[in-house]
DNA sequence: ATCGCGCGTGAATCGCCAA
DNA sequence: GTTGGCGATTCACGCGCGA
């Protein structure tokens, strides 16, 4: 990937020529759960290479807006309209975006990934510099609001939705972490759709100041921070938020036992986090443990099956029709006795495949075996396996 | 806006370098209700400047699948690998979008819009070049579709929706239509949301060739596109489609009676769209009446009460709970005979602003005339006069 | 104690025309 | 180009208060 490297070579100069404060010259060992203060390409520069699990990120959405807003009753609407929020141009904003996403490249380890939510204002500029920065965007993501502020001119759609984009490193980028399974049995045993429907921060979870006002005025509710944390990380693993604002990701990842690194730049913000972070409580580790997942159950060779008696070499394996027959060989490899591929020897996947015509098979549940009550697929002899090996670590 | 005239400055030295057909060396009136064969920019470069009401675009997604991707079962996913969905590099794919973008930019009126749909692979490149070009969004759209192709290797979360940017030709453009009641009315009398749900297009809508082998990868459900011609044209209107496929934008037109131009490079998928277009009828003209809208309601001002005799120079108007009461003169105007505002005189909305302290006021709602069954707004006489003008218009 | 009502408010690129 | 007048325009939810 020489664009990917040509992006790290990028990245340390960057750093390299970033402003050092008097913390350290050189890397610091992780700042776990730790809130950083201060701008967060600096921050980042600062951390170790490679060593962050999951990084979500709410950057300024340059909402650029004019006048004031007021609804029909003559209320005036309470826009952001935060110092934090302006940019120049749209050069600036991609400037800024550079910068960040390259520092938060750095710090992430090759199987990690990055979450970025944001608004049409932004998010096209976003995943952009995403795509060109030789990020790989594995799903965008719609945060569907229950509860959304209406337009109030009635000359627009209300705005009724936010969009995530969820990118790992790099193309090709192996390992990174999907609880598959935990998102699947959250959303009634189907697979995890591209939209949620979340309700925004309001009520007894938003933070007040001393006068009853809003905090942040951007503050994110923690079901949407919860379900990115359950879906793309493991308990144990280093979650950075390089705009931490109120301290919505901190005080999640606490929560469900991840640690956490957030920047955040501003002093009240900052302040306000700690005391979030400090009044949270890691949940039971049992109500965190991990959903069943087939994918990380462990690897069972069809060998170990021969070794450990439940098949016999010579035995006959069939398909689920008893049509095509291959017989098991001492060292767990089948040989098939009809044709098509009649004579092929290989795994239980690659004779499958070679008895079907087809360029992949999984063996396991192709090939079944005779028992008293019919055929069965080898697979349960795999379940069997691997009940044995739990039972053993335990 | 000296940007958006540097792009249209642009714009017109493309047209005038963009290689011409025999057809015509200057722009052709709108050839109304016809399919074009060719490249939309060389296309787009013939039409008349600011001739087109709305811009339906469906540009290829460059989608850039490595390899084949095969269902659990290892049947084949017939994907979209068409040539026209490969481009070499993000660079190619933005000179394409710039270029498109730009003839279609010229072609629109400046009360026109565009819509363009496309997924996380090109809506992002999409996206940043119309802020780039300056145009304006007005929203971005998720379109959730109802029965989504799952994700079979259970890697990412299923990609459920796709999504639509709407945007006007420039900055502050007036004048755009947007049938807001229409889109009320039809979300059971809320206002209508960023998020739309449509099945995906199958079954009987989906054009089948002579082997029933789908059409076209990416033919749109009528429905969608219904959608978006009812709530940002009228009947009558131009709509444009530069990337026409299998005829979906020009066959709903037809349907909802505006005028289409169709633009496609394929022969195959032009004649497949014009047999359909051909086969497809207007519904009736009582079947599109427009939604009832009070911005389009002819303008009466309250001094023709008065003259017609439905308000009588020296009554009394109070507010909702009859506290603020104020005089009615001879020409139409108002005296306040209660503090706040004791003396002022003015319209119905600046006495009614005086009234309450506020900035502004719709008098026709704050206003109530004493009627042997309690109070009415005022509003109800203007609905008289208006039912007269109406049927003095027959 | 419970219910109903009124009020406040949320990442917003929020009007149009004539003079 | 700017100004000012006319007049059109809101949904879901949480909280507090009073019956």
């Amino acid at each position: 990937m020489p664009k990917v490297e040509a992006v790290e070579a990028l990245s340390r100069l960057a750093s390299r020529s970033a402003p050092r404060a008097s913390r350290a010259a050189t890397p610091d060992a992780l700042p776990l759960d730790t809130i950083l203060r201060g701008d967060c390409v600096a921050e980042l520069s600062r951390l170790p290479a490679q060593s962050v699990d999951l990084v979500f990120a709410d950057p300024p959405y340059n909402l650029q807006l004019q006048g004031e807003l007021r609804r029909p009753d003559e209320s005036r609407v309470d826009a952001v309209d935060d110092a934090w929020d302006q940019f120049e141009s749209f050069q600036a904003y991609d400037a800024f975006t550079r910068a960040w996403l390259l520092a938060v490249r750095r710090v992430l380890k090759p199987t990690g990934s990055l979450w970025v939510i944001g608004s049409y204002h932004n998010i096209f500029r976003v995943g952009s510099m995403l795509q060109d920065l030789d990020f790989w965007i594995l799903n965008d993501i719609v945060w569907r609001k229950t509860n959304p502020m209406p337009n109030f001119r009635g000359r627009r759609f209300t705005n009724a939705h936010e969009t995530l984009i969820w990118a790992a490193r790099e193309p090709n980028a192996k390992g990174y972490t999907f609880n598959y399974e935990a998102m699947k049995a959250a959303n009634e045993d189907v697979q995890m759709r591209s939209d949620w429907l979340f309700p925004i921060c309001s009520g007894g979870e938003r933070l007040k100041d001393a006068d009853g006002h809003k905090l942040h005025p951007t503050q994110k509710p923690e079901a949407l921070i919860a379900r990115i944390l359950l879906a793309a990380s493991k308990p144990g693993d280093v979650v950075l938020d390089p705009f931490l604002g109120s301290g919505t990701t901190a005080a999640v990842a606490k929560k469900l036992r991840r640690h956490f690194i957030g920047i955040e730049r501003d002093r009240s913000y900052a302040e306000a986090a700690q005391a979030r972070v400090d009044a949270t409580h890691p949940l039971p580790e049992a109500a965190l443990a991990p959903a069943p997942s087939a994918r990380e159950a462990p690897r069972v060779a069809f060998a170990s099956l021969v070794e450990r008696g439940l098949v016999t070499p010579g035995t006959l394996l069939t398909d689920a029709r008893a049509q095509v027959k291959a017989l098991v060989r001492a060292d767990g490899t089948l040989s098939l006795e009809t044709a098509p591929g009649l004579g092929t020897v290989g795994s239980i996947h690659r004779a499958g495949a070679a008895a079907q015509g087809a360029g992949a098979c999984n063996g396991w549940t192709y090939w079944h075996i005779e028992t008293g009550e019919g055929l069965m697929p080898i697979d349960r002899l795999r379940a069997v396996v691997r009940s044995e090996m739990a039972m053993a670590a335990e």
